[in-house]
DNA sequence: CTTGACCTTGACGCTGGGTCAACCCTCCAT
DNA sequence: ATGGAGGGTTGACCCAGCGTCAAGGTCAAG
């Protein structure tokens, strides 16, 4: 016959839990001694164990007791199905330790790969540091709000990226952006996109997207709050008879102001 | 700006968990809107989705906190050690899917593997099932007392089988295991096992374990208490002039009693 | 007889939130 | 303007699976 901690150190667990799954009805209270002292026989080991190796597979208590009463064939299948979250886990953990990789080695788990992408396509064309973290703040949100339209946006995005005068107005950005009123290179900025703009426009893509009002809202307005020196090329622009930033659209001449 | 609920989807997290962050100090409280409500910016992001990858490799909130708050080498110490304790744990739970499966397919892991073959082996020889399940309960109570020693005694378990006295001694449990006092086979029994003890003390086994004391009276008693026959048969041999049965002894000529 | 290692019951603590409850804010349709 | 849906807010209680005291009774050895 065992004592309790005997029984508990070749089962591997401790008296605690011995007593815990005790109290839990998961193992029977055996006979005691003539001092109060539990004493335990070889079925109780048995019971133990298989206890142990279930609640290890971590198969809640509960079930345990479930499963452990229960006939062979439910025994099987229930095991058949533990069997298989413990594979399921076990990818799990290593798709774990990949992103904890990616984490350690400074990626940002918060954006779509194609945003990566995109962002190093920028640092690429000498974007500065600066401006290309603004760029990633506002496509957090951007995604964020709309995760599944991101990766059409960007694919849009890449497009542009093509054009000569959209690589030099990107250029524009490098170093500091702290744009001022009354920067001239703001009016530099404005022709490039102005540029930009007209040949859209005769492209005829301008209002050839795919895109909601509401998401266009959102572009813009965010847009707007990452980059300080939009609201000035913006200004301009419209007074040259464009308005919109993620949509394109003319003024009719009529409505143009006197320039 | 986010919405707790927007952020808490992106991130793969519920609302609750969020507010369980903030309440402990692992996420800033963000600003609120006139309404109350709080507003999130693409840090937050960024920071949760880092708790979340951190927390989802099985470290705790207050760790978690920590690592994010270090600096960057102490933080790559602490993804290393992160990573070696999630491999152990991948092969934590590759054993245990092995040992699950051993279990289903009705293995005895209560018992290390040397003694597992034994009792195969006695199977092999045509012992009963009723007398096998009595010396597997009897071994579990051995090994659960004395793990380490219980490979050298087995290993003296299996010289001994390769002696065929040996072998029909045990050929005489075979069926069932109810002896009874009077029963005249205990006389067989007792005959084959005196001449299994001459030849041992011809062979000056007698007294060569290396067992101690305390460790003999363990295998005598556990092996009286299983098997109801041993009594009956070591007080015929007792008779003879014998004694012992884990260590055999010869009792001095002078102190036999009149047969 | 003492000492130290066990045994007993009982109660509280811990992680990482889930799950109400009770109430406020915003927006949209009527 | 009103009512309802669908957000948001705090707070309080609840869970597994034990760990960790606390406050003693028992056993074996010296």
């Amino acid at each position: 016959m065992l004592t309790i901690s005997q029984l508990a150190a070749y089962a591997g667990v401790t008296v605690r839990a011995v007593r815990h799954y005790h109290k839990i009805g998961l193992l029977p209270e055996p006979e005691r001694d003539r001092s109060g002292y539990r004493t335990y026989d070889a079925a109780a080991v048995v019971r133990l164990i298989r206890i142990r190796t279930l609640a290890d597979a971590g198969v809640p208590l509960a079930k345990v007791q479930e499963l452990l009463d229960a006939g062979p064939e439910e025994f099987a299948d229930g095991v058949q199905e533990i069997d298989k979250d413990l594979r399921a886990e076990i990818r799990r953990l290593q798709g774990t330790r990949s992103r904890l990789a990616r984490l350690a080695a400074g990626e940002h788990l918060a954006l779509p790969q194609s945003v990566v992408d995109y962002l190093d396509r920028l640092r690429g064309l000498g974007v500065g540091e600066r401006y290309i973290e603004l760029e990633r703040d506002a496509w957090i949100m951007i995604a964020a709000q709309v995760p599944d339209l991101i990766d059409s946006v960007i694919a849009k995005k890449h497009e542009e990226l093509d054009d000569p005068d959209m690589v030099r107005l990107y250029s524009f950005f490098t170093g500091e952006p702290d744009w001022r009123a009354g920067d001239p290179r703001i009016v530099e900025v404005a022709d490039i996109l102005e540029r930009l703009m007209i040949r859209a426009v005769e492209a005829g893509e301008v209002g050839a997207d795919d895109f909601d009002d509401q998401f266009v809202d959102l572009m813009d307005s965010t847009m707007l709050e990452s980059a300080p020196g939009a609201e000035l090329v913006l200004a301009i622009l419209k007074e040259r008879g464009w308005r919109g930033w993620t949509r394109i659209e003319r003024v009719p001449a009529d409505r143009l102001p006197p320039s």
